[in-house]
DNA sequence: CTGTCAAAACTGTGATCACAAACTGTGACC
DNA sequence: GGTCACAGTTTGTGATCACAGTTTTGACAG
């Protein structure tokens, strides 16, 4: 471990490699099928097995991350058309669930950091930048479904989003820009603005529904993605 | 470790260590906020303190435990209203879709395992064994929910059913049986028999519906249920 | 160059130890 | 009698080791 004994608050060292685990997972950092070794990890990250283990068992609960029943080895999942639905319905069940009570609570600086967001994601798309567009897209969605002051529903979403991680930077990676219509977030910021909570949870539904659109259309294409 | 060395596909220690705290969660042995420690868990189970940190760490991350953020000590939740409210509906969502996708997948011996897991609900619930109770309603939920094929989901309800447990017990515990119409599993193997996938549906969502109104309702009533 | 088989390296798993923070209970003092 | 201090215990956390599978490597024979 780089630094050791600091004084009080600091979070576990589990927590900054789950964190850091999870960050990378979500931005798709890791390839489908990919696989990972404890001793690898704890290496890079410059800790001892233990607290990996400890993260990595939690991304295995939140099926982020699985043992593979015959090995026994770790590694990415890669998605089945079948996963891959029910991510999709479960996506569009919870997530226009978190922006509609996301409106209650939203103020001027959440609107102004959600244009940034925004600004941030289109600027990425614009220059083919998939690092920056996978992670305004996260920054923006959460900014959003943090509000919503439900903090179950924030976990099924951050588990959700870890899952599809991996595979929606193998899809985006791979699409120009056009392809993204992103009048959505701007519909979802107009909404929030005239605090229309109905029109809110409608525009997330279509942004998740499309999203997922693409990467099942994907899928169907190519019956099988692994790269790297 | 009790049997220490048999031969071939026995499942690691931690997998044991987790279904044994999952099913006593399940099945509402643990009460809402109680703590629990690592040590004292490993010595009940005659293991060491490894595997239970693992399968501890598993059920925290499905949010059946929680390490409290100032002592960072181990204890099971205890529900707000908030909570089960966002519980409440996440069921109301996973599970009839489940119920749904399993009926293209029944068979005789499913429906007559149903019938017989709800023969032994009724019976429980007539002399009053909560625990017989607690574990015939599990059964006959999950037989019907394995059919889905669908994991993810599956897993979101396990989940769910992990963090209501604890919960369902201390209200059942205390409602004599004639407050629980039971005639939503008997309409749900009717419906199976018939192959009406949506009458499934339909009575899934009331059957948790109903389940869950009367677990809000003692909430509300009563602000805070902590017992033991 | 190719196929084979044993040695070496790597994998996850479980146990054990060390340590600091938090809790426990007991006794002294005002 | 109530409050505070201090010692002893219990807690979660991280590191390290041992072990049994599995995979990879590498040398040697054909």
């Amino acid at each position: 471990m780089s630094l050791s004994t600091v004084s009080m608050e600091e979070p576990s060292v589990h927590d900054q490699v789950y964190e850091s685990l999870a960050e990378a997972l979500i931005q798709g950092r890791f390839a489908p099928g990919k696989s990972v070794s404890l001793r690898t990890l704890a290496h890079q990250l410059g800790v001892s097995a233990m607290p990996v283990r400890e993260a990595v068992r939690r991304l295995i609960a939140q099926k982020a991350l699985e043992l593979q029943p015959s090995n026994k080895r770790l590694r990415v999942p890669s998605l089945s058309e079948n996963r891959l639905q029910q991510l999709m319905l479960a996506r569009q069940w919870v997530e226009p669930e978190l922006a509609y009570r996301a409106v209650a609570h939203i103020t001027p600086d959440i609107i102004a950091q959600l244009k940034s967001d925004d600004a941030q994601l289109m600027a990425a798309l614009a220059e083919g930048d998939v690092d920056g567009y996978m992670q305004a897209n996260h920054a923006f969605h959460f900014h959003i479904y943090r509000l919503a002051e439900a903090d179950l529903f924030l976990d099924m979403a951050r588990s959700l989003w870890l899952q599809s991680g991996p595979f929606m930077r193998a899809v985006f990676g791979r699409l120009n820009a056009v392809q993204l219509p992103q009048d959505h977030h701007l519909e979802l910021i107009a909404a929030f603005e005239r605090g229309d909570a109905e029109a809110v949870r409608r525009h997330m539904s279509e942004d998740v529904h499309e999203g997922m659109e693409l990467m099942m259309e994907a899928l169907k294409s190519e019956a099988e993605v692994t790269l790297s």
